[in-house]
RNA sequence: GGAGAUGUCGCAUAGUGGCCUAGUGCGCCCGCCUGCUAAGCGGGUUGAGGUUCAAACCUCUCGCGGGUUCAAAUCCCGCCAUCUCCGCCA
């Protein structure tokens, strides 16, 4: 959630960002007047519990007709006090239930408009000419077949359509990524961390999937628990109601889970294959930061991912998400998008999000400097989702007899090759 | 899943209805004293919110949420967490 100060103090800014999302502006003056209502009901209600508590002092050391009167008087005020101080809680809840709905005002940096007016920052690597090597390549499922490494029939038969199972060489493949990049991320000053995947409704609220995206989140009515779609959710929780010393900043953390999406409203997109699942295993970096820093962390979070995916050895381009399509929680979002030769387009396989101090106070997490004590800045980033780097790696470093040459920095995990199995 | 115990300020503890405006010790911060250090002395030390130019004042905060009462850290109910024991289990 935003500072509600700054419906105060500058609600244009809010109004503009939101018509600059595509939102409607009318929300930020719905806000300013349940602020109104709110602070009102606090007044009234301190006014009466400071004169009911003031009463309450004088009872015990009156007498007689005196404390009589006294007894009738206090007994009067506190039905008073009962009333403002119910007033103020419903008027308290109705303030937050909207201020919680407001999305982050998207930076200004950020491209207006929505899914289709992001803008390319940059664009890496050359895609392979197929063509000029003689051979039609074949798609990542096919040659999953061919590898033995990707079971989607039996996936579908077990768990339902968008389930796989990972066999062999591609079992293989997710634990030599998996090992890569939690080495990497270490090496470059991340804690590894395997985090719970399954949390309760406060974490989910709290990183904000709980708005817009709710349908695409899988929740176990009976326990009251959420399935995360992103290891993102355990690890900003996991400061939540904590106050951290500036001098511990910047905090960095990569995390290794499942991440389980419903995918709502996605039917008959992406259905062949792995590319778009119902689960799939990723490791995600997580920063804590002040917000001062939170940009310049921005851009190195860009940094680390473009590094990844060059030490992949994929073709790949970097695009600015425009203000209309960075969901709830971000200020500015830059996707890795990687070329995927039998799509000839390329495909989302990394996003890296600048969140400000939006999900840190609906967490409550703060960082003390000096004598102050203020809400952080959190930023996520994805280093490896496996299914698709996995369809990238196959499409990308495949050759005309099915096998597939893998990148230098995963032969020392898996080899250099793989063969087809028959 | 069953039985019991516990939950108070950074930590440790006191507090069984109104002198609690939560005391004390440790730690920490500021100052005094002192060849230096330690000790000693004095002061400060949860967080959130409201009124306000400000100063100041006020409200909330004793695991969380309800309730009883004129009044709750204290009594009652529910929940959560931790610990001990039993059962089950990778």
């Amino acid at each position: 959630m935003i500072d509600p100060r700054l419906l105060r103090d500058d609600p244009d800014t809010l109004r503009e960002a939101q018509r600059r999302r595509g939102a409607s502006p009318d929300l930020v003056d719905e806000l300013i007047a349940a602020d109104e209502q709110r602070r009102h009901s606090i007044a009234a209600f301190e006014a009466v519990r400071s004169e009911q508590k003031n009463l309450g002092k004088l009872i015990p050391k009156a007498k007689g007709e005196e404390k009589q009167a006294l007894l009738a008087q206090t007994k009067e005020l506190s039905a008073k006090v009962k009333e403002a101080e119910a007033a103020q809680a419903e008027a308290g809840q109705a303030f937050d239930a909207l201020l919680r709905a407001l999305p982050n005002p998207a930076s200004t940096d950020a491209p207006e408009g929505g899914e289709d007016d992001f803008v390319v920052l940059d664009t890496v690597g050359t895609p392979r000419d197929f063509a000029a090597e003689g051979f039609e390549p074949r798609d990542h499922l096919e040659l999953g077949r061919i590898l033995g490494a990707i079971d989607t029939e039996r996936g579908a038969k077990v768990s339902g359509a968008r389930f796989y199972y990972l066999t062999g060489a591609g079992a293989r493949l997710e634990l030599a990524l998996t090992q890569l990049a939690m080495n990497t991320a270490s090496e470059w000053g991340f804690t590894p961390m395997i985090p719970p995947a399954l949390v309760k409704p406060s974490a989910m609220e709290g990183t904000g999937f709980l708005g817009q995206a709710a349908d695409d989140v899988y929740h176990l009515e009976k326990d009251d628990l959420y399935l995360v779609g992103t290891s993102e959710v355990p690890l900003a929780a996991y400061h939540s109601d904590e106050i951290l010393d500036a001098d511990s900043l910047p905090r960095r953390y990569a995390g290794f889970s499942p991440c389980y999406r419903r995918e709502a409203g996605s039917y008959g997109k992406d259905t062949r294959g792995i590319f778009r699942v119902h689960w799939f295993d990723k490791v995600e970096m997580f920063v804590f930061t002040t917000p001062e820093e939170a940009a310049a962390e921005h851009e190195r979070l860009l940094g680390w991912e473009r590094a990844w995916l060059d030490a992949l050895e994929l073709p790949y381009r970097v695009i600015d998400v425009a203000a209309g399509d960075l969901g709830l929680s971000a200020v500015r979002k830059f996707d890795c998008e990687a070329w995927i030769p039998t799509q000839e387009r390329y495909r989302e396989v990394s996003s890296a999000s600048n969140c400000t101090q939006f999900q840190a106070r609906r967490l409550d997490i703060r960082v003390r400097e000096g004598d102050s004590v203020s809400p952080l800045a959190t930023l996520n980033g994805t280093l490896c989702a496996m299914t698709r780097t996995i369809v990238a790696l196959l499409e990308n470093g495949q050759q005309a007899d099915g096998s597939v040459r893998l990148p230098a920095a995963l032969h020392p995990f898996i080899g250099e090759v793989l063969e087809p199995i028959t």
